[in-house]
DNA sequence: ACATTGTTTACGCCGTTGTC
DNA sequence: GACAACGGCGTAAACAATGT
């Protein structure tokens, strides 16, 4: 995934009421202090903890749509380590939709008619990725975002998520009626080397993943490079029971 | 039109208080 | 005693910006 443009570097100064935050930059003449602050878009409705620390660097996208009120996108903060991590949720879909295409988890193997979005089952709930397995079989794909670290140690969800563990409950429910349901963590922090559920932060979330895996829910975990220029799916990554 | 999700605002209900 | 007013509490809706 190629940004459209190279992205702009800039410097957090905070990031509130889910979808905005502050930032500024020395060279910019109108926003080139934390208390004269440029107001950008934030696309991620989550904790973020740990990928929005006051003084962060980080990089921004220019929509060049006129008819937004913010203009520009926060897609990439860097740690204090210097990992990058991108924190725009769109990408995760995007990157694995590359990644299923380019057949970088050799366990799904090969995948055709994949379709993003697709609603599924009795509850009508969204599937990120649908798709047919060599064997003729449906696969569905779900896709979580990881840019929680803690050294090497990338962990799902970043706080309590309701959600995630529902999403965890349909694909059970896909694997009981015979497809192929499966998970991949997209690792949006270049400083982890491996994956798990974060039993600190939702030990329900953490349950429930373990009971799927049991079930016949497939785990897998998708590396990335992170640059201001784009954002490219690597190859596989372990995922820890 | 719907999704994202935590925060804020609005509102309904209940029990207490004050007034006639 | 009847009823309005009010505070507290819990729930529901609105809100923030954008993309699909």
């Amino acid at each position: 995934m190629l940004f459209d443009n190279p992205l702009h570097e800039a410097f957090l100064v905070r990031r509130y009421k889910r979808f905005l935050a502050d930032v500024y930059h020395p060279d910019w003449a109108d926003h080139n202090c934390p208390e004269n602050p440029l107001t950008v878009h934030c696309p991620n409705t989550g904790a973020m903890t740990g990928c929005a620390e006051p003084d962060m660097r980080v990089w921004l996208s220019d929509s060049n749509n006129p008819k937004r009120k913010y203009r520009y996108t926060w897609e990439l903060a860097q740690t204090s380590t210097g990992e990058m991590i991108c924190i725009n949720t769109q990408r995760a879909n995007q990157v694995v939709g590359e990644a299923l295409q380019q057949t970088l988890l050799p366990g799904l193997g090969s995948l055709s008619e994949l379709i993003a979005e697709q609603r599924y089952g009795y509850d009508n709930r969204r599937i990120d990725w649908q798709g047919i397995t060599t064997a003729q079989q449906k696969i569905f794909i779900e896709v979580k975002s990881v840019t929680l670290a803690e050294g090497a140690q990338g962990y799902f969800p970043d706080t309590v998520s309701q959600r995630a563990s529902e999403h965890l409950r349909s694909l059970i429910t896909m694997c009981h009626e015979g497809h192929r349901a499966v998970v991949v963590y997209c690792v949006l922090h270049t400083g982890v080397q491996q994956v798990s559920a974060a039993e600190h932060c939702d030990p329900k979330y953490a349950m429930v993943a373990a009971e799927a895996a049991q079930q016949g829910v497939e785990f897998y975990a998708l590396r990335c490079r992170i640059t201001n220029e784009g954002i490219y799916p690597v190859g596989e990554l372990l995922v820890q029971k």
